[in-house]
DNA sequence: ATTGAAGTACACG
DNA sequence: CTAACGCGTGTACTTCAAT
């Protein structure tokens, strides 16, 4: 396929977007989804400790737009959220709230006729190139404003249904259409949100639209990768297109080729409508570190016994059992067992235990997190 | 040389 | 005390052993 044309849709502030719609008087006011920042904070504590300060060990899911003018993001832990405005409301995640509406909206963009993938509850990708109205166009200026016709008819339509703001972004590929979508984001400074909503990037504009990007544009390249980059100097896909193959290979290994092409504005990524599950797993953060069994045990029962009942609703059994383990100090440490594919739960606890007791043994540190993961195999 | 297993690191939403 | 840091999933790299 050589020439694409590719939507991107992602809806403005997912989670806390639903909230204000369910509750209009948060509207205008710093509003935080995610975890509690008072958790663990028993009432003894706070009557000795006067001004109460957050103890959560949570993370925020999603911030509005008020509460990111305050510095408030995606992923923060969510007792530094409380540090930069208390007075903001805290809101637990309603997931199945948001999965109700998820699906609404992708069966809204799945109407529009087209490959579709599903990247996560508020976001897809959705190739339009055989698209009915797209596909009987024979000029490209005029698919591309076709184009960008569909985006604003599904922004109204979701709007219009569903009461929620969203972005597109359309492009000659999934990462040019993802990185319309980013650019085309209401800004901290529009009160009315509703400056771009839509940015079309053509095959001819997207090169030289990359250049001036940060390099933490690109997919692959993240918080990790851009820092090793701009350690060297290299802070925009210009610096880094100075780069040779050999250095992109160095950085990068295998991913270094992709990245060659994708600093170009070049991504051959295909929209896939279905992907095969390739593990299923839990894990469990608690409230203070501990190394009592009781409790460990007790929860990493619950953990298999979820993890399995998930395995037996998709037909999978567990080839290889992982058990992940998180120490005071956030030192993560991973044991794993391959089996003979098996969904019984004993058969199961058994090697799962195995692994977590080796974890007891090889570390006298207070632990702060255990998970339970299955790589899958069909039944 | 290739493959599989175990463990780590990083990315993304 | 200047760090704080969830959860679920996927990919790639490294090392070691067996084929």
């Amino acid at each position: 396929m050589l020439h694409r044309i590719i939507l991107h849709l992602d809806i403005d502030a997912f989670f806390a977007s639903i909230e204000e719609r369910e509750n209009p008087r948060f509207k205008g006011k710093p509003l935080v989804v995610g975890a509690e920042p008072m958790e663990g904070r028993g009432r003894a504590a706070s009557l000795l400790a006067g001004e109460p300060r957050p103890m959560g060990r949570g993370v925020v899911s999603t911030a509005n737009y008020e509460a990111r003018k305050y510095g408030i993001h995606s992923g923060m832990p969510i007792s530094k959220a409380y540090q930069l405005c208390p007075k903001a409301i805290f809101l637990p995640v309603s997931g199945s709230l948001y999965q109700k509406s998820s699906e609404r909206i992708m069966d809204i963009v799945r109407h529009i006729g087209g490959e579709m993938e599903q990247v996560s509850l508020d976001e897809a990708y959705i190739d339009l190139s055989n698209n009915r109205a797209i596909a009987q166009l024979l000029d490209e200026e005029l698919k591309w404003e076709k184009a960008k016709e569909i985006a604003e008819n599904l922004r109204n339509e979701i709007f219009e249904k569903e009461k929620l703001p969203c972005t597109c972004g359309i492009g000659p590929n999934k990462m040019m259409a993802k990185i319309g979508c980013e650019l085309a984001k209401p800004s901290l400074a529009d009160e009315s949100r509703r400056a771009n909503g839509i940015k079309v990037i053509t095959d001819k504009e997207a090169e030289a639209l990359l250049e001036p990007l940060d390099i933490e544009v690109i997919p692959g390249v993240g918080k990790k990768s851009g820092a090793i980059l701009k350690s060297q100097g290299i802070h925009t896909v210009r610096d880094a297109k100075k780069m040779d193959t050999i250095s992109l290979k160095h950085f990068f290994g295998i991913r270094g080729e992709a990245l060659y092409y994708r600093l170009r504005g070049i991504d051959d990524e295909p929209v896939v409508t279905e992907r095969e599950v390739k593990s299923i797993g839990k894990e469990h953060t608690f409230q203070e570190d501990t190394r009592d069994p009781e409790i460990l045990l007790s929860v990493f029962e619950g953990l298999l016994k979820d993890v399995l009942a998930e395995l037996e609703k998709a037909g999978m059994e567990c080839k290889t059992v992982t058990v992940v383990c998180r120490l005071k100090g956030f030192e993560t440490h991973t044991k794993s067992k391959t089996i003979e594919p098996t969904g019984n739960f004993a058969i199961l606890r058994r090697e799962a235990i195995k692994l977590l007791l080796r974890f007891i043994v090889s570390y006298s540190l207070p632990i702060r997190l255990i998970g339970i993961r299955c790589g899958v195999s069909d039944k």
